[in-house]
DNA sequence: TTAATACGCAACTTTTTGGTTGCATAAATA
DNA sequence: TATTTATGCAACCAAAAAGTTGCGTATTAA
């Protein structure tokens, strides 16, 4: 498909998929795929193939039990994003001055 | 369309895009939509559409002289991501300690 | 003034994405 | 055992995205 970084972005980047992410985060437990889809007015199936968008993506991962699915979000895998970032953190304020800085550590 | 943040994630969640906008975040001017294309393989309407984009997510923005147009990135844009991130930054390390502080925040 | 350059816009194609319905199956329950 | 429940999978559909070609136009250079 394409690399762990854009999948990564890509997962982020529909607002369903936020929304289920968000939900499993602060959830005090695992939650099936049913449990999730009733908390939105889409398709069991159309939940199924976000989560497993999310899952592919790293920030989800499942653990079956019996007939059920249980959903857990994994954070830590938005560190990712973090560190994407952290590289444009310097540019944010005074862009030449950042900039100097940058090719010089490059020297 | 669709919300601010949505626009912004999906901008950066294509892979051109990213190249383009950190092109011209480490770029020591702004470059012409020609001068940017050449560093594609990807025709120049092709990359105009991926500015327009980057410009309507706010990471980039034009100016116009004469008959070019200059373009510059705006990574202070990138905020905004950093924001969303930092509510899940608090999971990251371990996920029900921080949870009991959201929730007692919450409160 | 003529020619080349830098660009926007519109039309079109292909691929990807977001969502659906329908059906099969394994596990739990009556 | 019969039935309900939880799910996956495949087929399908519509809309959006990614990219192209072609053309018109304004600005600059010869």
């Amino acid at each position: 498909m394409q690399d762990k970084i854009t999948r990564l972005f890509k997962a982020i980047a529909d607002p369903t998929r936020r929304d289920i992410f968000h939900a499993l985060v602060i959830a005090t437990s695992a939650l099936s795929i049913t449990q999730i889809s009733n908390q939105f007015e889409m398709t069991r199936q159309g939940i199924t193939k976000h989560i497993k968008t999310l899952e592919e993506a790293g920030l989800v991962y499942i653990k079956s039990e019996g007939r059920e699915r249980f959903c857990n979000a994994n954070p830590k895998e938005l560190q990712e994003v973090n560190k994407w970032l952290k590289f444009y953190e310097q540019f944010w304020d005074d862009k030449l001055g950042s900039l100097g800085d940058y090719l010089n550590n490059k020297v």
